[in-house]
DNA sequence: AAAGGCAGCGCG
DNA sequence: AAAGCGCGCTGCCTTT
């Protein structure tokens, strides 16, 4: 077997390029008994023969959805690299010419016996376990990367000054981003050549720059694991590590899964709203003659020139960039009904064009979200949509989902129950109660949340009632509306005059400025622990210049930035973290007949064969079992609500 | 032509 | 002195 030498950066390795059975074996020996504790691997994917002419759908200037080459399910695995930090060699191993995955014993044992260490892990998991290798260890650079720069940097951070350019010109490296290239300039200030990833990974015989390529970055992501992985320790955030690692599986399966759509029915909702937004642009046509709907450019000019200035400059809310010589007039709902209910009230007046914007807006965001688009990047070979989750990327630890974005649906049903389980299949929906007020409760000890808790007493009706001092049996659906919102705004430090203006364009309440001080007082008040550990975690996070997760995430924090999010960030945060180790124990112990689909922050979507009350046992043991990790002494009666249905509509009661 | 910023909208 | 948070997608508009 001969070696190739090879240097980055002052560095040198040695690569094997491993084409037969007998070098396999010898490899594979050598690999089982290095004495490193991590391998560095990376792979490379070819596009499946039956998918080569596959297009991706464009939209706009960019691919979208599944791609051949990305896609676990459209391509395959070409080349498997191993770096050994002890020989310091990589091993790279070549699936279209030797038979990695017939039963081969030794390779089977060396891929679930070593532990391995890869950037973007969630990619390499995701092929391997399509490729029978489900539970492999693999740490992720990627993941470590993320959160030591959570530490270290906010993104409100100044600029650092521009050092001298490069002699060719180029930008010495990026700085923003996580990939393997971006990292590595900003942790040793050296450019990688990245233009051979998308190369052939199809043609038999590759080239020797191919090859080299392919083994340099098994060698880049070992180092920048190790060195971040030293990082991650000196910070004390293994523990928020570990359940970020454990992530990537339950990711993996779910964006393999996919979840199922019903077509005829999407197909007749789009009808539907086409039908809808045809009549509304002829509506407003009338009124808005050549204006284009969708340019708040354009409808500033329209609004200003035919209303009077001295109404618009008044009565009208201005967007945020507008200044007192420019002013932009602000074209989002919640203003343009208060424009609108304003013109009646002060003259008498009915702002037919107003309202017909409205409706248009509407119609065109779910035709241009949800109509054609999301019909484009159902998958073709499953029929099924898979988005990804992104996991460590947000400041609080929350996943993150695209292409497209499943936790942002409409709550209309309309929408939702296309999301379906398909025939002889159930879905099982599960969401925490209350989960960023509990979680409140559990940081702060607060005793008037607790006990509510325990006693299961409604928290939004029970502050309505604290402050308007009505009925709890009398309390309405829209009164309990106004309790979410103090409860939610007052939890995050929400100031009164905020408030007041929320409750307005949220709730259509208009409320007096007293009004809205009595409700901050009253809040206030009445929850004087959480109010005091608010402001105590204030100043600690003033002291420290950060914040941690329950677990231990810390995210950096500017001094503006930390009077609202030292709070915010425990909380979301800790609420993440317990659905995730919720989400970690229900892959380990679920049967067969379950598969998991989704989760939206405080939400598990299951995918079972039948319903069975053990499934649902199962995932809501799993749900109470992760917030207690998280929260040893909270309370738990009433944590978790769990029901089955037909669509994801239906399944939520 | 491509890339980035901004406003706006949906969700938890 | 005062201060809700966390996302992603779409379309328009400006800059490169």
């Amino acid at each position: 077997m001969k070696a190739a030498n090879l240097e980055f950066n002052g560095k040198a390795f040695k690569r094997f390029y491993v084409t037969d059975l007998d070098e396999m074996v010898k490899c594979c020996h050598l690999l089982l008994d290095s004495k490193a504790t991590r391998l560095g691997l990376d792979i490379e994917t070819s596009k499946k023969i039956k998918f080569l002419n596959f297009v991706p759908v464009k939209k706009g200037n960019r691919t979208i959805g599944p791609a051949p080459g990305l896609c676990p399910l459209l391509s395959d695995i070409r080349l498997i690299q191993i770096f050994d930090p002890i020989q310091n060699a990589v091993y790279v191993f070549d699936a279209m010419k030797i038979p990695l995955w017939r039963n081969s014993c030794l390779f089977r044992s060396f891929l679930t016996e070593r532990k391995f260490i890869a950037h973007n892990g969630v990619f390499e998991i995701k092929h391997f376990t399509h490729n029978s290798y489900p539970n492999m260890h693999i740490d992720c650079s990627m993941l470590l990367t993320i959160l030591v720069d959570r530490a270290e940097r906010s993104p409100f951070e100044p600029e650092e000054e521009d050092e001298d350019e490069p002699a060719d010109g180029m930008a010495k490296y990026k700085k923003t981003g996580y990939g393997l290239d971006a990292v590595i300039g900003r942790l040793y200030g050296c450019r990688v050549e990245k233009a051979f990833q998308t190369s052939d990974w199809n043609r038999l015989e590759l080239s020797k720059d191919q090859i080299n390529y392919a083994a340099l970055d098994a060698v880049l992501t070992y180092r920048v694991g190790r060195d971040m992985m030293e990082k991650v320790l000196e910070y004390k955030m293994l523990k928020a590590y570990t359940v970020l690692r454990d992530m990537q599986h339950v990711v993996a399966d779910m964006e393999l899964t996919g979840i199922a759509i019903d077509k005829k029915q999407h197909n007749s909702l789009i009808k539907e709203w086409e039908k809808q937004h045809a009549e509304n642009t002829i509506e407003c046509t009338k009124r808005f003659k050549k204006v284009n709907l969708n340019s708040s450019k354009q409808l500033n000019a329209w609004a200003k020139e035919k209303y009077p200035e001295a109404f618009w400059c008044r009565y009208w809310p201005k967007t945020k960039a507008s200044t007192e010589e420019n002013q932009i007039l602000s074209f989002g709902k919640d203003t343009l009904k208060e424009v609108i209910d304003t013109i009646e009230r002060r003259f008498k007046q009915r702002s037919n064009a107003l309202l017909a914007l409205l409706e248009y807006k509407k119609f065109g965001k779910l035709l241009s979200t949800y109509g054609e688009t999301l019909a484009a990047i159902t998958h073709p070979s499953t029929g099924r949509v898979h988005c990804s989750f992104i996991i460590g990327e947000t400041r609080t630890g929350r996943l993150s989902s695209r292409e497209p974005n499943l936790q942002n649906l409409p709550r209309d049903k309309s929408v939702r129950r296309l999301f379906i389980a398909p025939d002889a299949k159930h879905l099982l929906v599960a969401d925490y109660s209350q989960i960023e007020i509990r979680t409140a409760a559990a940081l702060s000890k607060d005793p008037v949340m607790t006990n509510a808790f325990i006693k299961g007493i409604d928290l939004h009706k029970y502050i309505v009632k604290m402050c308007f001092g009505w009925k709890m049996k009398d309390i309405t659906k829209e009164q309990r509306q106004m309790g979410k919102a103090i409860n939610f705004g007052y939890e995050f430090r929400m100031g009164w005059k905020k408030f007041a203006r929320y409750a307005l364009t949220s709730y259509g309440v208009k409320i007096t400025d007293e009004q809205a001080k009595h409700t901050f007082d009253t809040y206030h008040s009445l929850y004087r622990v959480y109010s005091a550990w608010c402001e105590a975690e204030y100043r600690k996070c003033e002291r420290l210049g950060f914040v941690r997760t329950p677990l231990g995430k810390i995210r950096k924090l500017l001094p503006e930035e930390q009077y609202t999010r030292s709070v915010n960030t425990q909380v979301q945060g800790g609420a993440a973290e317990a659905i995730m180790l919720a989400l970690i124990y229900f892959r380990k112990e679920m049967p067969k007949g379950c598969k998991l689909i989704s989760t939206i922050h405080d939400e598990i979507i299951v995918e079972c064969d039948q319903q069975k009350p053990e499934y649902k046992d199962l995932l809501e043991k799993c749900m109470v079992k992760g917030f207690q990790d998280v929260f040893p002494e909270a309370p738990i009666c009433g944590l978790v609500e769990a029901s089955y249905g037909r669509t994801w509509a239906d399944a939520k009661q």
